[in-house]
DNA sequence: CAGGGTTCCCAACAAACGTTAAGGACGCGA
DNA sequence: TCGCGTCCTTAACGTTTGTTGGGAACCCTG
């Protein structure tokens, strides 16, 4: 893996997030990452953990869940290449939460200590590195509007075009045909029901003929449709720096 | 109202989030604080918006919500005395979400020109807001988690312990009586159910003898099943910053 | 204290979603 | 290629939640 296409990818994400003078660029590039590789459906971090590094997704999809007593997992996020999934972790010691592979993945890791020093010096990096963990916040907060306010049809397609808007920008194509390398028990998990329900939401889109989401990838079918199910509007992801 | 006390219930809730040094607490002494009343159940920001400034919450309670084009309203987020419901507005410079007061409040209003200089010259600041507002990120995972895993019964089993345990933290008698000024018709927003079901359930944990929830106070009848019913951990909350 | 608005309350019925159970398709390794 | 495990698929039935519509209690203001 080229160390040079590692920081091309989180520089396009942190250019999204925000602009970035020459000097910090230039202080990013400097950062020590650690790259390893993920098994598929393996813990990058658990709940409870006190993690001493953040992980920069290269390749690969990641997910955030939690678990509750009973036993059930809520998904809480997806995460693509050029995401630091849990940049939260470097001002909130102890995890809340579980960082997962979906895919097999290659990481980087930065460690909280070079971060640390990276943002007492640099304030421009600061400020962008705390604008990503606003967007996450932007992208729960739309999240809970989903599982509360939306029918289960209406939260999948949700889930599509975010996903979908989301890949676009990182630079890769994300037409009418891409990767959500989703189980339909990881489906039920993101939308708040059950697997069995899920199958059913799943089934339905597909004769209707409004998306297909079958073996980890999604057709859509009919463009209009799915934004009318979806009432999709990009303005959380804040994906504009300048506005 | 007294600056000095305003100046205090601030401290109070950033030394929850984190330690402070004496250099920055009188730092923090000098920011200028517009200090307002509102009226209940009128916006502070609202959607759309690019405010100039953060609210501190003195007096009241607010909320944050947000509205789907079916006209339907989730809210995200209760926000008690001490806390800056919209500090991310600092660095998310567009509002993707409305700030509502419940109540009548008094409001402290922070520019974001004199918050950008204090945390351009106090790396230690910085951090203390950071973390807030990954706290507030926390709650929304949390809130996730309660919409989409949990029975109507245990959503609001839910709400009114995490209320009740962030009401202590500000020093405030929260015991087996205390505030939550929602009607059933918010309650419901809160929870993801319609009015008449957040009725049901109200009634079902009424004559249970678990809890009583009417005209905007919570009496807690049985803590035991209450505890049970909601499963509450407060982890999420991160309250002590020592961890 | 009269009136009007808001909030609360409830019942009957409809729709969405959960549960249980089971068979089939698919991919992977022996 | 067979066998095994995971994932997908479906049906029947039960429960939770939504919808509609209405009435009672409460609160504020005139």
């Amino acid at each position: 893996m080229d160390r040079e296409l590692v920081f091309a990818a989180l520089l396009r994400r942190l250019n999204t997030v925000s602009g970035l003078e020459d000097a910090d660029i230039a202080a990013l590039h400097e950062l020590p990452i650690a790259i390893r590789h993920w098994e598929a459906g393996r813990a990058i971090v658990s709940d409870g953990e006190r993690p001493t590094d953040s992980c920069l997704v290269i390749e690969g999809f990641c997910i955030r869940s939690k678990v509750i007593a009973s036993g059930q997992r809520q998904i809480l996020s997806i995460h693509i290449p050029g995401e630091i999934p849990d940049l939260q972790s470097l001002h909130l010691h102890r995890m809340d939460h579980d960082l997962i592979t979906l895919t097999a993945s290659t990481l980087g890791f930065i460690s909280h200590a070079s971060l640390r020093a990276l943002t007492r010096a640099k304030p421009n990096i600061t400020e962008v590195l705390w604008r990503d963990t606003l967007i996450d916040s932007a992208m729960f907060r739309e999240w809970i509007v989903n599982v509360g306010q939306r029918p289960a049809t209406g939260r999948l397609a949700h889930i599509v075009l975010e996903l979908r808007r989301r890949l676009e920008v990182t630079g890769r194509p994300a037409g009418d045909n891409f990767e959500m390398p989703l189980t339909q028990e990881q489906i039920g998990e993101a939308l708040g029901i059950t697997p069995v329900h899920a199958n059913r939401v799943i089934k339905q889109l597909r004769e209707e003929r409004i998306v297909d989401i079958s073996r980890g990838r999604v057709t859509v079918l009919d463009e209009a449709k799915l934004g009318e199910l979806a009432q999709f509007d990009d303005r959380y992801l804040h994906q504009n720096p300048s506005l």
